[in-house]
RNA sequence: GCGGCCAUGGCGGAAUUGGUAGACGCGCUAGCUUGAGGUGCUAGUCCUGCAAGGGGUGGAGGUUCGAGUCCUCUUGGCCGCACCA
């Protein structure tokens, strides 16, 4: 018999010393950086990058180490694993930095990213750090700005005018974050909406792309598909051309209306359009009443408190059109609030009886109603609609040739008559597939971006800077001391000869979305040193799709949207010969944690609270004061509620494994995890407890005793573990190390011999290497065995070891459980079943009865039916 | 309003995808050890019952030999979009 060295004769593990030697020894032996010329499969692991605010939080924290997992697993496995990280780092926090600290928005940023790096690298990343880029390095950006100028030769960037939020106290533009209740974050003024030209990629002409493609990414979570297939918005319906009745100067001869329910033509009552319609801009010059209610329109618009109320207003314009199917009938035109300018044609008919918007619309202004749809448990003669609209399918009534039809039948119907009509020499309808998704509008009004690399010239108009010219650079000298864009006040960089004609012209001073950033730095990281283009092809076609990329469900939409047009407008422009960025996708939940008030209110940070747990009532007190506290709701880490843990202060005091391996146990990844004290402490404890259990393996004397119950318990670990890490079940995979944990104490103390003490340590080190790498590299060293277990191929498992040679059948009778029954692995039904029907306890629980019917499914359950 | 997700002990969660509900961890209880700033070990911990047993996965039905898992209804919570024609 052998026990584990005792605690007090074993020196604890100290992973303060241990970390920082660990990881200096990756980095000598370069394990982590990637040759593109590596003939092995390949495997791109990727977590969103951060950008650099300053200090990393437990966010990134967790993000990393599930990333890290995947990278050290999958290495292990023999694959050539790229595994980078960079920063995402223009965007607004380093200018505000800059308006709050005085300081340079570059020196504040670049401050940040040397803190960031130091703290990632002190969890023990396996990252590729000689691949690292910043996106506000001209190195970078030049790189994207030759593409903004491919893009636009290839006619997916445009230029027209769009609103920005303008703040009239401040005179500046305003992102969009920085509009708060319709106010200006700093000025507190409302927001006007101005019309500025700005530039836009054409993501719109992909929409149908971007949408069918969504099918083939099988391993993206389907919630984001879901959202993604709903922002792009795909309809089919019918375009439809109204005559006008009565002929109007400069207004044309018809209005066209997208719906996609020409079934309903029949129950139509008006037509409305948006205040933004190019009819009612020609009708109001006339109509002063109307110049006023379309102007009421504009400042309502945007307003989120008009919308919430939704009262649906409208104004007559006089104006009549031809019914499609029957040109006899007139219907109204109105401009109302409610239709949009951005969808559609801007225009659509009213069918009250059929949408609840044109019925509360027709009852406000006395329209009226026509049911044409009466659902198929209604009776017909009765079917009315009053304050509630019908929208789902039924038969059709009211409408003359199309009485009778279903909704399916009387859209084909429609459809195919309108389209072989002719009206002024065109069709009347044409079917038509309509998009939610609008252009994406990259100008932004700031200084700390990537500069659009455009001149305009008062003759040649907007003119591309010259490739050979590029990067246009943002000046070293800025100064935030007036609000506004301190592009547009700094003459000596805005002013530049016209690249056509040699005049003098000015530089465009607007700067793209940080989004822009992020929508290519995965395709950069192939081939980052790259100077004189942003892609080599064949690294890009060599590593993309990323095979799995981690980040937060925030991103669920834009960045992965963004990515995946700017993939396809890349592939247009030759930079790249994939569609799809990204083939996996996996979206981590948060960190959160309790929140903590004194009696005044005010949050309290974590570490200012201790617990009593008296009576059975956990309650909280100030650690100095001793003063109560209440424990509130549990929430996402922030700064604002307080309730954040400093991961420095993790790795200082436990280092980088324990809290490593805290964020992969319990919670699913994909859910948010609490950050508890006594969760961190169980992760503390874990380490020590490995540490003894190896150590005891190399000292363990036995003779034998438990030796193969020892050995399946590894192997089935081990067997467990491959399985559910490839499915990125992370805490499924912890529990299984705390099985073998569980196994290996039992073993020491049944007697079990060194060698197999030895083997089931080595593959428990194995297990515990993507997780607490420090820890395993640690063990690996007490064991003797070989090189890094950084390094090490991962181990695998003996098939003969999962299985045993008897099973214990539960028995039920029936379906409540009566009995164990033990049998023969591969024992069939019919021995089976003998075997149970001569087990005690099952004829006890049979009182005497013949099972009428007996269920054997092997391996698994029998059950008796009586 | 539309669309989606979730509900299991005191807590986080597991359940081989229709086959022994509660793995694993946290917490708690008792004992032993250690010894003073986060130790280790043993036993126990869904409810009820001395026990045999009985009940139990938000609620009510259903399908099935068998349901946490599938279907219908319902309650509660979370998320996304939001006048999209």
């Amino acid at each position: 018999m052998t026990h584990p060295p005792s605690h007090q004769t074993l020196e604890r593990y100290n992973a303060k010393d241990s970390e920082p030697r660990w990881q200096e020894a990756w980095a000598q032996a370069r394990l982590f950086e990637t040759d593109n010329a590596d003939a092995r499969p390949k495997y791109y692991v990727l977590e969103m990058f951060p950008y650099p605010s300053g200090r990393i939080h437990m966010g990134h924290v967790r993000n990393y180490a599930m990333g890290d997992v995947v990278a050290r697993y999958k290495r292990a496995k023999g694959f050539a694993v790229l595994h980078p990280m960079g920063w995402d780092a223009f965007g607004l926090p380093a200018e505000n930095a800059a308006i709050e600290r005085k300081t340079n928005p570059r020196d504040w940023t670049y401050a940040n990213i040397a803190t960031m790096r130091g703290q990632l690298q002190s969890m023990g990343l396996s990252l590729d750090w000689s691949r690292e880029i910043a996106t506000c390095d001209p190195d970078y950006y030049k790189h994207q700005q030759r593409m903004f100028l491919d893009f636009l030769g290839k006619g997916l960037v445009t230029r027209r005018t769009a609103k920005v939020n303008w703040d009239p106290v401040d005179h500046t533009v305003l992102a969009n974050e920085q509009v708060i209740d319709g106010r200006g974050w700093r000025s507190g003024a409302p927001v006007e909406q101005r019309e500025l030209t700005q530039w836009f990629f054409k993501i719109s002409d992909f929409a149908q792309d971007l949408y069918d493609a969504l099918d083939g990414l099988e391993r993206w979570p389907e919630k984001v598909r879901l959202m993604q297939r709903n922002w792009i918005g795909r309809s089919q319906g019918l375009q439809v051309r109204f005559a006008l009745a009565t002929a109007v100067e400069g207004v044309g001869e018809a209005i066209e209306v997208y719906t996609t329910r020409p079934d309903t033509l029949f129950g139509a009552r008006f037509l409305a359009i948006a205040a933004d319609h190019p009819v009612a801009a020609a009708l109001s010059g006339a109509n002063p009443a109307l110049q006023a209610f379309v102007d009421e329109c504009r400042r309502m618009g945007t307003a989120q408190a008009a919308i919430d109320t939704a009262e649906k207003l409208g104004f007559d314009t006089g104006l009549t059109v031809r019914h499609p199917l029957d040109p006899s009938w007139t219907l109204p035109v109105y401009v109302a609030n409610f239709v949009l300018m951005e969808y559609g044609t801007g225009a659509v008919f009213g069918c009250p009886a059929h949408d609840q918007r044109d019925l509360d619309f027709a009852n406000k202004y006395g329209l009226g109603n026509t049911p044409v749809v009466c659902p198929e448990d209604q009776d017909q003669d009765s079917f009315v609609i009053t304050d509630t609209a019908f929208d789902g399918d039924g038969r059709m009534i009211n409408s003359r040739y199309l009485d009778g039809m279903t909704t399916g039948e009387a859209f084909e119907a429609v459809a195919n008559r309108l389209e072989a009509e002719v009206l002024s020499g065109r069709p009347v309808a044409a079917r038509k597939v309509q998009f939610r998704l609008r252009d994406w509008g990259v100008s932004r009004q700031r200084y700390w971006g990537c500069p659009i690399p455009i001149i305009h010239c008062e003759a040649c108009g907007p003119v591309p800077v010259p490739v050979a010219d590029l990067p246009v650079r943002l000046p070293e000298e800025v100064s935030f001391d007036q609000p506004g864009n301190p592009l547009e006040r700094d003459h000596a960089w805005r002013t530049v000869p016209c690249p056509s004609c040699g005049a003098a012209a000015r530089r465009e001073t607007d700067t793209m979305d940080t989004f822009v950033d992020s929508s290519w730095y995965y395709a950069r990281f192939t081939a980052p040193w790259l100077a004189d283009r942003p892609t080599d092809p064949a690294a890009v076609n060599r590593w993309l799709a990323v095979d799995q990329y981690i980040g937060g469900i925030e991103h669920a939409i834009l960045h992965l949207l963004y990515a995946r047009f700017f993939m396809r407008a890349m592939q247009a422009t030759g930079w790249s010969g994939v569609s799809e960025p990204f083939a996996g996708l996996f979206t981590q939940g948060m960190v959160v944690h309790e929140t903590y008030k004194d009696a005044a209110g005010a949050w309290v940070p974590p570490a200012e609270v201790r617990f009593s747990t008296e009576d059975g009532e956990r309650r909280g007190f100030h650690v100095k004061t001793s003063a109560p506290i209440a424990i509130g709701p549990i929430e996402k880490m922030s700064k604002s509620k307080k309730n954040v843990v400093d991961p420095d202060d993790i790795i200082a005091s436990f280092g980088a494994d324990t809290a490593r391996w805290f964020m992969l146990s319990d919670s699913p990844p994909e859910r948010d995890v609490i950050w508890t004290e006594e969760g961190v402490q169980g992760a503390a404890r874990f380490v020590q407890r490995v540490w003894r259990l190896v150590n005891a393996a190399v000292s363990a004397t036995g003779s034998g005793g438990g030796d193969a119950a020892l050995r399946k318990a590894a192997h089935k670990a081990l067997a467990a573990f491959g399985e559910d890490v490839e499915r990125l079940r992370f805490n499924r995979c912890v529990a299984h190390v705390y099985t073998l944990a569980n196994a290996l104490e039992d073993a020491f103390r049944g007697g079990a011999s060194a060698a197999a003490g030895r083997e089931a340590a080595g593959i428990l080190v194995q297990l515990i290497a993507p997780m607490m790498p420090h820890l395993a590299e640690s063990c690996w060293a007490v064991l003797g065995r070989d090189g890094l277990v950084a390094q090490a191929p991962w181990p695998g498992f003996d098939p003969a070891l999962l299985v045993e040679d008897t099973v214990a059948l539960p028995v039920q009778v029936n379906g409540k459980k009566r009995a164990d029954v033990t049998v023969p692995r591969d024992a069939d039904a019919a021995a089976v079943e003998a075997l149970v029907l001569a087990d005690e306890a099952v004829r006890r629980a049979l009182e005497g009865r013949t099972p009428r019917k007996v269920i054997v499914v092997p391996g698994r359950i029998v059950n008796l039916v009586v």
